[in-house]
DNA sequence: ATAACTTTGTGAAGAATTTCACAAGCCTGT
DNA sequence: ACAGGCTTGTGAAATTCTTCACAAAGTTAT
């Protein structure tokens, strides 16, 4: 998140930052973020604050996005078709390489930007060839454990699951699930017991 | 999240279910399970476990699913497209009662199931009539904060943010963002660093 | 060069969360 | 009815996370 706001004041020319000014944007406390800065390394400068542009490529180099990531999406229904369309993956090095499916109705389908969907049976082969690492599982939660087995055999180690379920993966493979409905039910909650408790911001 | 994986056993017709049992289905420990629940009330029965069908039923009305939540779509776009057609709002009980948008070209277009695209000048007077709370919001990070505003006088009480940006709300609105591409940078990182830190399950 | 001002980096204190461990309660056998 | 076996609920301990506060270091003005 915090690399976020940096490319923002970046590309607003502006040079330093200080962990004051950091976090009023992010919404949190200064000694937080030169907690959490500091625990990759020493990147602020004394009486000046932190050079904006230097450490946002830092951040970049820490989380991994110096490269080129390809990604696999499984799953062509309409979850699959937006993510596809996600301009916001692209513009952060995430390159899809490939959609998949298993139904009949879906494989072959061409897609607005020239992405044709492909049968799952394919996806070992793929993947082995592209050498895709992360997979975005956009299917229905019933099917998810089975091809979860088998896209982490095929090679994929990092996945974001859309499915509503919780999936079991080895040690070496990453996981994070999104599960909108659970967010719902979150703000329902909040909405629910705002009197009671204190308001979330 | 607790919720789901009890509706699951409840529909196998599991009756009771212990700590230990709901821990592992969770990916969490016996201790931390009962700590949840106790919180709320004490629900289990000693040497038994806890009641499914029961608490199911009470762990929605925490949440304050007892009754049906009206939802608007604020953006036409892809992603509120796939979030319109999204069956698992419907099921969990939150009705979209209305889908907006501001471009000339989306407005009084139909969706297949039957959904009608207004303009977001209609959303006050629509709002103020069905009494919507919750808004989906679907739109460029550049409009969201002033549509957030423009909503929150019009009475939406709850955000549900895809727009790549952190938004400000007043203390009585809550406010929840899902940000797929940093979820993408966070797997990016844990597939950097997975020989440094522990895998993340 | 020096003084006054700003801001980081970080131990230490404080707060919150998680884990431990066990008494109390409920069920099932006999 | 009672003993033996589970499982909860919860204080207390352990751990983790956040905030505080200040020395050290850099900047600016004179």
């Amino acid at each position: 998140m915090y690399l976020r706001y940096l490319e923002d004041l970046d590309s607003r020319g502006q040079q330093t930052a200080s962990s004051d000014e950091l976090a009023t944007l992010f919404g949190t406390t200064p000694a937080q973020v030169r907690k959490d800065l500091s625990s990759f390394g020493s990147f602020g400068k004394r009486g000046l604050g932190y050079p904006v542009h230097q450490l946002s490529d830092q951040l970049r180099e820490i989380l991994g996005l110096g490269h080129e990531w390809r990604v696999v999406i499984v799953g062509a229904g309409k979850i699959g078709a937006a993510l596809a369309n996600y301009h916001g993956f692209s513009q952060r090095g995430f390159r899809i390489v490939g959609v998949y499916d298993n139904s009949p109705s879906k494989i072959g389908q061409l897609w607005g930007d020239g992405t044709v969907v492909r049968d799952m049976s394919e996806l070992e082969k793929d993947v082995a060839g592209n050498e895709a690492l992360i997979a975005v599982l956009a299917i229905p939660a019933d099917d998810a454990q089975v091809v979860v087995d088998r896209i982490i055999v095929a090679g994929i180690r990092a996945i974001l699951n859309f499915a509503p379920t919780q999936l079991q993966v080895p040690a070496y493979v990453s996981l994070k699930t999104v599960n909108m409905a659970v967010e719902l039910e979150g703000l329902s909650f909040a909405l629910t017991n705002m009197g009671t408790e204190k308001g979330a911001a």
